[in-house]
DNA sequence: GTATTAAAAGACCTTTTTGTCTTTTAATAA
DNA sequence: TTATTAAAAGACAAAAAGGTCTTTTAATAC
């Protein structure tokens, strides 16, 4: 469904925002190591999202990732769009240019249905609301069998 | 949604099949041209499913692609699955190794539903069921505007 | 037979995605 | 100030996806 940086993303933010929650502010090595993901390239990432705004930084000892407090919650469709743009979210699940409910493919009716249910889902929920579940039932993070 | 490779295939497949429905066996050429994909790209792609025997083809003049009439209806899955994996239809939402029912990620509940709806989708329709819609309500295969 | 047509095979290339590593910058600790 | 810590920047590289082209094989037309 989403590319690797996107899953990378999404699970580092929510990670972040746990440790936060914790008054923690995670570095890359941390992060990188909880969400199994490759150290460098998690700090690509989070470089680039810190540029965006999507999450603040600090270096030096005690430095890391901190998501600002006052900020109002991040839906995970912001996070997804600037990662990966937003074709998922309007684009035509046939791979015509795009979608045109008054000229649809053969897949519109179906596929449309499916499109809009991914839409809920990622404008609803957001970084903080998955952070807030995962407290509330801890849910899984990572796992240690093989794929 | 899906890769390139595999919407030309739909996309393609869908358009032999309406012309076989014509008593038309439609070549590389004419396939390419009307589903908007790149002639060699379309020549290896049919070529593939053709070994997988998803289509038969016929060399020489006149030759060309067509579905054996005889054989059962082709649910969508089937073809995708040949072409990039069931990733797709099992795989986790917040791309962890896995998708476990018994250690969820925070994502497993809302992300299931929408899992399940895209299984159901692409095993009930078939490219013999596209294409007879097709026919019933002249739908698109491909667009004349830029993207 | 030969010419022509069209798919099969497979080499090759480009772009995007994913991942790695080194050097630089900025913060804190001593 | 100097040492240490950790992110920022950016070059580099491997793998996958997407795409192109040439040569070969097999069918039909003559
Ligand atoms: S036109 Fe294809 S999904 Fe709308
Ligand atoms: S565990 Fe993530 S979708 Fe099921």
């Amino acid at each position: 469904m989403f590319k690797k940086e996107t899953e990378y993303a999404l699970r580092g933010m929510v990670y972040i925002q746990l440790q936060n929650l914790k008054d923690r502010r995670p570095g890359v090595a941390e992060i990188a190591h909880e969400i199994e993901a490759p150290y460098f390239f998690t700090a690509k990432i989070f470089q680039r999202l810190a540029k965006q705004g999507f999450v603040k930084s600090m270096k030096g000892k005690g430095g890391g990732f901190f998501i600002e407090p006052e900020k109002k919650d991040l839906p995970l469709k912001e996070l997804i769009i600037a990662i990966e743009g937003e074709e998922l979210f309007i684009g035509c699940g046939f791979g015509l240019k795009n979608c045109d409910e008054n000229n649809p493919c053969p897949l519109h009716h179906q596929y449309g249905m499916i499109r809009d249910q991914i839409n809920k889902l990622v404008a609803g929920e957001t970084i903080q609301s998955l952070a807030q579940n995962t407290l509330n039932k801890t849910l899984a993070f990572s796992r240690e069998t093989e794929k």
